[in-house]
Order: structure tokens, then C-alpha cells, then sequence
DNA sequence: CGCCTTGTGTTCGATTTCGCACGAACAGCA
DNA sequence: TGCTGTTCGTGCGAAATCGAACACAAGGCG
């Protein structure tokens, strides 16, 4: 098994660590395709494997009485199961799963903290990580509480297309609905408003965003402050 | 200074460490009063001291372009400013202040750093606390996405009751809107329909709670995950 | 005791979102 | 080409919540 270069990866986190730490890392490192789908932790299941994402996009959900919501999105600047793994237990009650095909870098659990305890940078890179997702789900909450429908859509469709190449998204309606915890229709009349406004186009399965700043708007502050908080921990810019 | 003994502090996580790591921290712990209102950390300003909640309760909120809602809440369980002094950084983009008046345990960063650093025990467990927090505000949300305010406020309440002694808020509706990220008379109708059903009594500036279980029926299972959570990771039950 | 500030109860129209249903458009497939 | 299942558009009444205003009540203070 040939693992990739440091220089080739996509995973920003890899990225951003130094050569030496990669270099711990990379014998450990296995290359999977993630396929729509695919469960990598169970809700309380023991984490065994974590995944940094290389392509395509996870989510993080809570299953309740209500539904399933999205409470946390990991793609290529993250690593999933971080949280759990890095900060002591082997199972948490969200399920993670890929939201959109793609591939990621497999590490096993215990390779992964042998790696952390042997050094204090990679330690340090990554526990920046899970504070960047503390960020991040903050802001979900926060933004779930008072946001319109139509702000929160355009600031996922914006999550989303940070962590995918080009400015295509495959979706449905339906899976958004159940992301955002809203109605299938109530996604379909905000795709609408964003389409009308010139911000986005939608086909079947599609959406084609073709004014990014303008959803930037339309997602009212609620777009930016993480991103800007993972810039900062993770990339020091 | 005398610092109290391991067994008179109210702090469930300095209550689960074993004495020795106990030993260590407690000659940094100083005694505070925590006034309502009392800003412990303010957003992005560097994070110099944490504090052990004794008694009290501080809100953890984000201000945004649409107002100020709560995305934490820290009793006598935790501990203010764990996440982003022990996950290294010295700022987060959050307010922290005290939500009802109480008494802490002050700790510098560096000192606390620096005994974690010397305590592989005393590092799982602040760590561990971490993950709890998160499980926390991944529940908040997702009840912010999908639940009735009535359940939301009746989670709430459950919560703050988990952190005072008695069966007594002091609390304004106002106050409440903002936590929640709701209108104040939206508030007052649900308060009053928790009344109505006899699971609590609302008197100027009071909630008494009267019916627990009560409360945790409306809540609709928004209530008791994290907190399930915590008792498993932070004291082994 | 009576004023005055603050907190709470109440109302009401506007708006958003829900919840559900049904039809139209699309894509795969025979 | 026609069938079929899926996805999307649409409409509509119901419900929740907003947003704002005003009246009333409680308690501190002079």
C-alpha cells in the first residue's frame, strides 16, 4: 500500500501538519473510497477507525423522537471521529455518514493516539481541529434558533461548497429538508427564492451555485465566523 | 487562602478527579464570588483564568448579526473556558457570563496547563468533560431546529435546574427570550401553559418547578442525552 | 401611602412554517 | 416509444411564532 505524499493530499489538517508529523502518520494511513452512504461511526458505537476526509462530505446527525438533524459537517478540512477518539471516550450518540461520495485517509484508533502521544504538535494541530468543530456546531445551534429557512440554506449550500470542487452540488430536496429539520416544500420555495434571486441554479438531484458572495448575503452572518476560527487554528492565516 | 477540601466543593468534576490530582490544583484554586451578570470571558479576548463553578450558572452565547442566544450552559458540572484553553487556544468567538449568581474556583491557564501537563489522569478527565460539552450543544442543536418552544423552554429549565439547589428559579422572561432566541411573550405563553398543566408555578421574576418528571415529558426527549452522557464519562456511571 | 419603574399578561394582525396532498416533470428501463 | 418510480413544483388550511403595542400588577422608594 502506497500512501500519498504530503504534498498530494487534499486533507487540509495533513496539510497543515509538519513533515516529521506526517511522516508518523502516513505508514498508518489507508486510502478508502466513501460511498454515499456509507456509516463511519454509529450512534454509541465503539469508534475504531477514524477518516480523514480527502473528498465528498460527512455528517454529523442527532437522532431523536423528532428526526434526524444535522449537527456537525466534516469534509476535507476535517477528520472524522476526532472528537470522540482525541478526547477520551470510544462512542458518542451522533451518527456520522457520507452526505456526499467521496474518499478518505483510514487510521486506526489506537495508531492515531500513539501517533498524538508521541508528538506534542500533531497533539496540538488536532485538538485545534476539535475546537474548530466546538466552533462550528456553536454556530449551528445559534443559527437554528433564529435563522429563516432561506439563511440557513444558502449558509449549508456555502459549507458545502467549501468542501467540494467546483460549484456543483448533487442533492435532493428531500435530504436537505431532513439536514435543516425543515419540510421538503419549505426547501423547495427557499431553492426558489435563491434561484430567482440569480444566486443559485437547481436541476433534478442538482444545484449549481452561481453567485457565491450573493448567498453570503442571503445567509446573513451566519456564514463566515468558523471558517474564519478553522483559518486561524488550523492554517495560523 | 485556604482552599476547601476535596470533599466540601460542589464541583462534580473536582468531586471525580482522585485526590492526588486534587492535591495539585488545589493550591492555584482561588475562591470568587460570581455576581450576576459577571463576564468570565469575554469573546475573542485572550482567556487568562478558567473557573470550577460552585454554584450558579454561566451562559456561554453567541452575538450575532440577529442577537444574542445561548449555545452552553455551565454549572457546578463544569468548568468556564475549558474548551479553549485546554484544546489551545487562548480565545473563542463566545461570550461567557453568569447567568444566575454563584461562587467559583478560579484557576490561571498556565497553572492549570501546566498540572494537566504533569497528570495524565487530570488530562482524560478535563478532556472527557470537553466531549460532554459538546454532546451538549449538539442536542442544543438540534432541539433548536425541530422543537416547540414550550419543549425547548421546558429543557431549559431542566437544565438550570440541575445546577441550584432547591426548586427555584430567578428568572425574568425576558431573560428567557434571549437565552432561548424567542419573542418574551412567546416566553410568558409558554410559561403559562407549563403552569396550566401544573408542572410549574411563575411568580414575578420566579419559576418554581413542581413536577420534574413532568417537565422532562414536555421536553420530549430534548432533555437527558448529554446529561446521561456526562455521568458516563465524567463519573463512571 | 402613593408614585414610578420594572416585569408580566394579553391581544392581534402579519408572517413563517408546517403538514399534507396531488400533479407535473424527469430519468431509467423495457 | 411507452411505462414506472422518483423528484420537484404547487397549493392550501392549520398551526406556530413573530413583532409590536398596551394594560395591569408588583415592589421599591420617597
Amino acid at each position: 500500500m502506497s500512501q500519498p505524499d504530503q504534498a498530494a493530499v487534499s486533507n487540509r489538517l495533513l496539510r497543515a501538519m509538519s513533515a516529521e508529523d506526517y511522516a508518523g502518520l502516513a505508514p498508518h494511513l489507508v486510502p478508502i473510497e466513501l460511498p454515499l452512504g456509507e456509516k463511519l461511526i454509529d450512534i454509541n458505537a465503539p469508534v475504531s477507525h477514524l477518516h480523514f476526509m480527502e473528498a465528498g462530505i460527512s455528517s454529523i446527525t442527532t437522532d431523536g423522537a423528532n428526526g434526524k438533524v444535522e449537527v456537525g459537517m466534516v469534509g476535507r478540512e476535517g477528520l472524522v471521529g476526532a472528537s470522540p477518539v482525541l478526547l477520551g471516550t470510544d462512542r458518542v450518540p451522533h451518527d456520522h455518514f457520507v452526505q456526499m461520495a467521496g474518499e478518505g485517509l483510514r487510521i486506526e484508533a489506537g495508531a492515531l493516539v500513539a501517533a498524538m502521544d508521541a508528538s506534542t504538535t500533531l497533539r496540538r494541530l488536532l485538538l485545534r481541529y476539535v475546537q474548530t468543530e466546538i466552533v462550528q456546531v456553536r454556530q449551528t445551534a445559534y443559527i437554528n434558533a433564529i435563522y429563516s429557512i432561506e439563511a440557513r440554506l444558502a449558509r449549508w449550500l456555502l459549507m458545502c461548497l467549501d468542501r467540494v470542487d467546483g460549484n456543483e452540488l448533487a442533492l435532493k430536496h428531500e435530504f436537505l429538508s431532513m439536514m435543516l429539520g425543515v419540510q421538503r416544500s419549505g426547501v423547495t420555495l427557499a431553492l426558489q427564492a435563491l434561484e430567482g434571486s440569480g444566486r443559485i441554479r437547481g436541476r433534478r438531484m442538482r444545484i449549481v451555485v452561481l453567485d457565491r458572495e450573493g448567498l453570503e448575503e442571503v445567509s446573513n452572518g451566519g456564514y463566515g465566523a468558523p471558517e474564519a476560527e478553522y483559518a486561524r487554528l488550523i492554517e495560523g492565516t
